[in-house]
DNA sequence: TTGTATGCGTTATCAG
DNA sequence: CTGATAACGCATACAA
């Protein structure tokens, strides 16, 4: 344990401040009340940025000179200032994440996949909820950004031309996310929602139907699945389309209402419903008519509702790996921090149909 | 629009940066690359101090003043830096909230009623996920805690000791929720958990029940739910208990277990379960086993989950305003934050019995 | 491996 | 109502 020569004196007791230089604390009117990096050093014995390495490089540091360097950090339970940190050294260790709300459970599980991937690698995430049609995202993004963070993760690829100058003048990452278009801000980890539609049209007409409901909410992802769904029907000859729109955040009863709506104007073999939420109203419906599922009427979601599948499993579904999306989009933005940039920046995870029957 | 004398030349066009003073940019060698209320300051023609203090304190600028200076700092796209403000003025407007996990829906709803109440105040709220069993829980408060957050949201009452001291040299407002203690850290919203357990066996004691089953998480609040059940039962004749212990997170298929394995052993004409997914798993075990609930089994959760009572609506619950937790503890911090700490901080919200049929 | 000097962008303090 | 000055706590760039 024999350390270097600036040791004044080895303090074995407990504090017991280099009696030379007087106690600091109220000396500055501004003083904080909290011990600092600089209170750490004088104990210690070292200067100042010593203890920053001890605390962000260990490496650099002699074994002898960190140890004891740590031990006074935890006796006098020293929390290192991040904001000063960050200021100095222009990188707060902090992501921030846009998601529309958290209640609904859509759009979290990429959030805390996102979030975990991020803590191992250092980087706390500040979550920011943008409301429903992303009504405050301006707001949000200007508060968001005035915490300096390293990266942004965004729910969408709609944003203002506001938000969007707001986020090239931060010149940092950015990923937009549940989406696809060939001009993203920045990066980009999503699919298509046309091609969603797109690919359960092509799915249910191979199966032999031709009269077709939708049960839809009036949201813009959803409208682009129903663009994918209507543009690939609309090729097949004798093919029915009945649409009952929903207003924007679905429930069970909406989709309840909504297949009701469908079987008072005619007779689908097969209701596609825009959300697993509206799909599982709809699955109630048709059970308190007796119609039997999937036998009698094909049922498909999208989403992947856990719930539905142990109620019933005969609703299909559109799955999405979710958690995948905020695995990569924190794999994106590491890499873009590390200025490892290679690799391309817009990653589509694609969607799988999952048929529990449809006729 | 007459302003005083301070100001060198009008700008009407765009950037003509008082040419005098040559451009900063690139000056310094740490220089940022983004605009500074210094630059705004020196385009304004005024001292940074005033551009603080149209950016904070409005009121006590001089409208034509504070006018011009707006102007600049959108022309600018100016956004102010949080940590270097924080940094001046130990307020990070920042408050960090503390939740096991976000995909598990049941703590959200506080949470997010939280972020909103504070998001109207100012305020931005940092989550931390601290994993279950709280593993993570030391490390993320110490990591939150760097961020300097004026005041700090926890969910539950069981924290390590490592974790007390770091709150209580932090010295900022701590409000602990979802739960019930005399010795809370700082102030408490929530409700007690052996209360719910007592009120409910007082319920279906009433309700004539003596044979009960339990399908239980093993988890510390879940448990406190037990004891408070099991103490007020003990107090009444001819009761028999038959427990099924499963694992913590649940899910629908361990509370068909559950339920499976309290019929293997008995015969219980009331079964409580420890949270409502758990309650909805044993629903349908019992449908799937063609025993009318409630007629023939009394069931109850606790937590409502929203999907069940639309799914069943004889699935009998205790409900816990979960939104008014996150607004009541907001209002706690606020008013510490705001020095006006009158009333009471420690707040028992208080649950309902929803009785949807106990036979 | 360790230390010195300096500045990050903002606000508190006190003076005009 | 406005400004000059000095921190806030830390990390970068170099030097030893």
């Amino acid at each position: 344990m024999s350390r270097k020569t600036p040791k004044p004196s080895a303090p074995p007791p407990a504090a017991s401040p280099a009696a030379g230089a007087p106690r600091h604390r109220g000396r500055s009117p501004r003083a904080t009340g909290s011990v600092t990096l600089t209170d750490v050093a004088r104990l210690a014995g070292v200067s100042p940025i010593t203890v920053s390495r001890v605390v962000n490089r260990p490496g650099l540091v002699s074994p002898d000179t960190a140890a004891h360097v740590q031990d006074v950090i935890e006796r006098t339970g020293y929390v290192p200032n991040l904001l000063a940190g960050g200021l100095a050294s222009k990188r707060s260790r902090l992501v921030a994440a846009l998601v529309p709300s958290i209640t609904n459970g859509i759009f979290v599980e990429a959030v805390q996949a996102f979030t975990d991937r991020l803590w191992d690698a250092g980087y706390q995430v500040l979550l920011g909820l943008s409301g429903y049609p992303a009504t405050r995202e301006d707001a949000l993004v200007a508060a968001v950004l005035s915490r300096r963070p390293d990266a942004l993760y965004l729910t969408g690829i709609n944003h203002s031309a506001a938000t969007r100058k707001l986020l090239l003048n931060a010149r940092i990452p950015v990923v937009e996310t549940w989406d696809m278009t060939p001009t993203p801000i920045d990066m980009l980890v999503g699919f298509s929602h046309e091609a969603v539609g797109q690919a359960v049209a092509r799915h249910l007409l191979a199966r032999g139907h031709r009269a077709f409901g939708l049960v839809w909410a009036d949201d813009a992802r959803a409208l682009a699945r129903q663009r994918g769904f209507m543009r690939e029907v609309s090729g097949a000859p004798a093919v029915r389309v009945d649409v009952a729109t929903v207003p924007a955040p679905s429930t069970l009863t909406l989709g309840r209402q909504g297949l009701a709506t469908l079987l008072a104007r005619g007779t689908p073999t097969a209701v596609f419903c825009s959300s697993d939420l509206l799909a599982h109203g709809a699955l109630e419906e048709a059970r308190a008519r007796g119609i039997a599922v999937p036998s009698a009427l094909a049922l498909m979601g999208f989403g992947d509702l856990e719930f539905a599948q142990h109620t019933h499993p005969a609703l299909s579904t559109v799955h999405v790996d979710r958690a995948s999306i905020g695995r990569r989009a924190a794999e994106l933005v590491l890499a873009r921090i590390d200025g490892i940039a290679q690799g391309p920046s817009v990653i589509d995870v694609g969607f799988i149909i999952v048929d529990r029957g449809t006729t």
